[in-house]
DNA sequence: TAAGATTGACTTGTCAATCTTT
DNA sequence: AAAGATTGACAAGTCAATCTTA
C-alpha cells in the first residue's frame, strides 16, 4: 500500500482570483485537499489503509450479514465495477474480504467481511472519527456548523 | 483523453452522521467532489481537457516567457516530478507543448506552450470561469461568500 | 437478449532507483 | 555528492469488450 498527499489548489481557478466569490470557490478546494490528504495520511499512517478500502470496509460493516453483491458495493463506493474487481482482489490478498457465491444466482458473487477485516475496520474507524474532530469539527462552533450547511446546501448538485 | 466523474461521498464519515459539524464535512466533501466532477466533464466536453492539463496550460500561460523547467512546473500544479514527465510526454505528443534544452545548464529541460497550446488555453479558460460562475459563484450571495471564506480560514491546515 | 462480473488497454498518480550533468 | 529528469513497478480509476448465467 503506497503514502500519498495530494493538495488540489491551484486546478480551480485560472487567474480569476479577483473577485471575491471566485476566491471563495478556491478556498473550498484547498481545504478540502488538505482535509482529505491529512486523513488520508493518517489512516495510512496508522492503520495501513487507503479511504477507499476504508470506505470499503465501512460499507460492508453497515451491510446486512456483513455481505454485499460487486454491483451493489461498487455503487456504494461510488466507483466503476470493473475499479472495484481490482480493489477486491487486493484486499481479498490482504485477507480483509472474502469473495463468496451467491445462493440463487450463478453470475453473482458476495463480497465479505472477514473478522479480520471487521477487526481492523473498527479501529480505523476512530482513527477517522478522531481526524475528523481533530480538523474539522473543534475548529468550528455551533453556529460555524450551521452557516456552513446551510451554504453548502445551495450548492445542491441539482442544476 | 478519457472522460471521467467521481463523486468522493462515503469515504467521509464512518456512520458518524449523527452529529450536525461531522455532517458538515460531509457535505463539504460531496459538494466539492460534484463541483470538481462538473467543471472536468464540461472541460473534457468541450476543450477535451482534463483540469490537470489545464492547470498545465495555466501555470505555462503566466509564467515568464511561457516556459518552466519540469521542476517548477511539477511545483505548480502540485504532481510529483515523475508524473510530470508523462503527462508533458503526452500534452506534446497532442502538440500543446513543447520540450527544450535550456540554455546554461545541460541537465534541465524547459516546457514551453506551443502557439496551439496558448490558443487551447484561451478558450478552455473562458469555459472554466462560465463553470465556476454558473455552478458556484452564482448560487450564493455576497453575504453567503463572506461567511464561507470566514469559516473555511478556520480551517486552515496550520494545525 | 440482459445482467453480473472480469479482463484488457490506457491515464494518472506514487515511490525508489538510475543516469547525466554540476 | 547533489540536482534535474527519466524510468520502472505499482495502485487506482476509466471505458469497451468479453464470458457466463438468467
Amino acid at each position: 500500500v503506497t503514502a500519498k498527499v495530494k493538495p488540489a489548489e491551484e486546478v480551480i481557478d485560472g487567474s480569476l482570483a479577483a473577485d471575491p466569490r471566485a476566491r471563495a470557490w478556491r478556498l473550498l478546494f484547498e481545504r478540502h485537499a488538505s482535509l482529505f490528504a491529512r486523513l488520508e495520511a493518517e489512516m495510512r499512517a496508522e492503520q495501513d489503509l487507503s479511504l477507499t478500502w476504508y470506505d470499503v470496509l465501512l460499507h460492508l460493516s453497515e451491510a446486512p450479514r456483513n455481505r454485499l453483491r460487486m454491483n451493489e458495493l461498487a455503487e456504494a463506493v461510488v466507483i466503476s465495477k470493473s475499479g472495484l474487481t481490482g480493489i477486491v482482489d487486493r484486499m481479498e490478498s490482504a485477507g480483509l474480504v472474502a469473495r463468496e457465491p451467491v445462493a440463487g444466482d450463478r453470475r453473482a458473487v458476495q463480497v465479505s467481511l472477514t473478522p479480520a477485516g471487521q477487526e481492523r475496520f473498527e479501529t480505523a474507524s476512530q482513527v477517522h472519527r478522531r481526524g475528523i474532530r481533530e480538523h474539522f469539527s473543534d475548529r468550528l462552533d455551533e453556529a460555524d456548523g450551521e452557516m456552513l450547511m446551510a451554504i453548502l446546501k445551495k450548492l445542491a448538485p441539482a442544476s
